[in-house]
DNA sequence: CCTTGCACCTGTAGTCGCTACAGACGGTAC
DNA sequence: GTACCGTCTGTAGCGACTACAGGTGCAAGG
């Protein structure tokens, strides 16, 4: 972790290389007014705080987590407002929790369903490919 | 299934709902040129053959298995030559089971991260939530 | 003093795979 | 005649970015 003072706060390239959220995608995250607006340098530049950061670092976490843009503003709503109720949280996350599981059964039925067509292949130059069949035919 | 003698072919109407594909999607479909442009009817309307319906079963169940517009139009390239690899379409179908293995050990990650979270959550009105603070802090 | 190079700026358009209009037209039923 | 349905074209929107083009400002090196 690189040592920066935040006396002048952090460029925009700190910020990505702190939270490796790339560059346009912090802009991008302005521009739907997920991030708040930054103080500019007299030059024009975006000085970000140490709240700017970990408000970033969170939005980071949660993308990875799944969650989408609208989950992830109204998790930081909650925050901003202080009203942070640790259920809605907590229904949010379980909400998610399912649908999670709904894409893993998902994903494990095609799972089944290639592997079944994979083995019945014969792997050879023949005409009649028994993969193609299968999707052409009900 | 319907009753359509295909002396006239079927309209569009008939292939969305033969196929379950989108009226929508079918044109989409069109203009992307994974379907072929057909006949129209003296008023302009679309009039799809038997050829038509088949080919575009194959385009609905390999998106169903989650295949790509692309992978499956790289599919339909080999059929239309006539030069079907069995191979390549096998490895294709490995190469793609690849991905949707790689999602599922994703998103079983996903999910135990999301479990542990909500474990961690009393759930109750309390300003510190467990699961605001883990996304929050490194 | 001039150039090179970097980090940053704005604004716009592209990605994928659809989906959703708006506004018009043709054919059939009552 | 008119109500309605199915179809038509063309364009814009979705989510979550990503990729430019074309410009500014600033510091170091020759």
């Amino acid at each position: 972790m690189a040592r920066i003072t935040n006396a002048r706060g952090y460029p925009i390239g700190a910020m990505s290389r702190e939270t490796g959220v790339n560059i346009e995608t912090i802009r991008y995250y302005e521009r739907i007014e997920l991030m708040p607006k930054p103080d500019r340098t007299a030059g024009g530049n975006r000085q970000y705080t140490h709240g700017h950061l970990k408000r970033l670092t969170f939005i980071k976490r949660s993308r990875e987590l799944g969650f989408s843009i609208g989950e992830i503003r109204a998790m930081l709503t909650m925050v901003d407002q202080d009203g942070v109720s640790c259920r809605d949280v907590h229904t949010m996350t379980m909400e998610h929790l399912g649908t999670v599981k709904d894409k893993i059964r998902h994903l494990g039925k095609l799972e089944r369903a290639l592997t079944g067509m994979a083995a019945e292949c014969a792997k050879g130059d023949v005409p009649d490919c028994p993969i193609i069949e299968t999707l052409f035919d009900a």
